[in-house]
DNA sequence: CAAAAATGCGAGCTTTTACTCACATCCACC
DNA sequence: GGTGGATGTGAGTAAAAGCTCGCATTTTTG
């Protein structure tokens, strides 16, 4: 490996067949990546199979972190935007039923793709990507925040912020690893239903909030709402 | 790189001083991969760090994967001897207090040394070492099972092994996410206080088993949780 | 103490890596 | 149809990687 040096950022592709490339570079990082892993991953081995010289691969990455780390903000990208459109869907629905569907939308995302999700989960703190997936989450929480906020009538009172965070890891980690490790918890409704069943039962526990003025849900008396906003 | 050879398994250290040297070696891999991450925990940059040479390494570990998986199955063992030990003393207690011990100890193995054990958890399976992590997680789900047998009469009526699954990925994860991300939470006890809240909500919520009379309602009217082998 | 066994050493080999550069080809536009 | 920027090429480079092997040193054993 040269020292590191000063990696000036690269072309941006401006005409189709240029698109096209660059496309067939990340398909081909994504499938030697999630076959493979990082260190398998050459910048040699994607270009082969990407079908493009060695060169095109550097007038578009300048390194090899930069390539990885394109690919997960793409498939970042993919799943915020699912989720929101989720959050919209459910925005007036009950309670269980939103939860659930929620639930539900975390195994498809899981399921498009395990073996990339599971890879770059794994790799990209190792490429200077953690800032995204921080950003992921943080976003994934917001609008936990934001459903909590417009629902507040409807659940115990709660930290939102802590909520958020719990159900987010939670739920994320639990999908990861049903999709991974026990596929056949997902072919029957168990592992949803009984996901949400934990989820609901710990929202609401205690009885719905007794009516209070439109404002919100008092968290915990004097305890600020610690792990919600960094955006 | 040499191609993929047939690495025949190296020596046993059998001298105390044989000893010594594998246990610098993993220290110093334990060193630079939870500082600098897999592809700069090269076996020439592990054995410097250790203070042997590069042949000495290759006298007890065959190539750079066994390396770190050694690694990872001495950090498997260290946290499986704690779990038992704190299962153990838990054998009686009431179950709030119970689940809030096994939160605690979830902690603890984090906190122990947080970076190492992020990196492990990223690096293994690229290395090999699928197999073992899922012993871990099989291990402490068998542990979970238990208590869940010994106190199933304080207990909702569960499926024994999806609830183990669900809890010891949520834990893990929580605690991971918690440690890594969100120190602060660690400073108070509302972490571990609310994740126990939501645990045993989850476990107990509906009333205890033999009296069928539900005091609250469920989630969803009449969701049979068909029992299942789950190890 | 001598022979044998265990342990330690590190120069150096081969292969691979990330990445550059001089040049060829394509395409939009006039 | 020709010109200039965009795009594509791949042999080649220096560095670094994994790993071996012949030999030196230490410890055990008889």
């Amino acid at each position: 490996m040269p020292p590191r040096a000063l990696h000036q950022p690269r072309k941006v592709p401006r005409q189709k067949r240029s698109q096209e490339t660059v496309d067939a570079i990340l398909a081909a990082t994504a499938h030697i990546l999630s076959r493979q892993g990082l260190e398998k991953a050459t910048t040699n081995a994607v270009a082969r199979r990407a079908g493009v010289s060695i060169g095109s691969l550097y007038q578009y990455f300048p390194d090899k972190e930069a390539l990885i780390r394109a690919l997960n903000e793409r498939h970042t990208r993919e799943i915020l935007d699912l989720l929101r459109a989720r959050f919209d869907e459910i925005r007036a629905a009950p309670i269980p039923e939103a939860v659930e569907a929620i639930v539900r939308a975390m195994v498809e995302v899981h399921r498009h793709d395990p073996d990339l999700h599971r890879v770059l989960v794994q790799v990209t703190p190792a490429v200077g990507g953690r800032e995204e997936t921080r950003r992921l989450e943080a976003a994934a929480a917001e609008m936990l925040v934001a459903f909590f906020h417009a629902r507040a009538s409807e659940l115990r009172s709660l930290d939102f912020g802590l909520s958020a965070f719990l159900l987010v890891q939670s739920v994320e980690a639990l999908t990861h690893a049903a999709v991974l490790e026990h596929p056949d918890l997902l072919k029957e409704d168990r592992f949803v239903l009984e996901t949400t069943r934990m989820i609901v039962g710990y929202l609401t526990e205690g009885g719905p909030q007794p009516d209070r003025s439109p404002g919100r849900a008092a968290p915990r008396p004097g305890r600020p709402t610690a792990p919600s906003g960094g955006t």
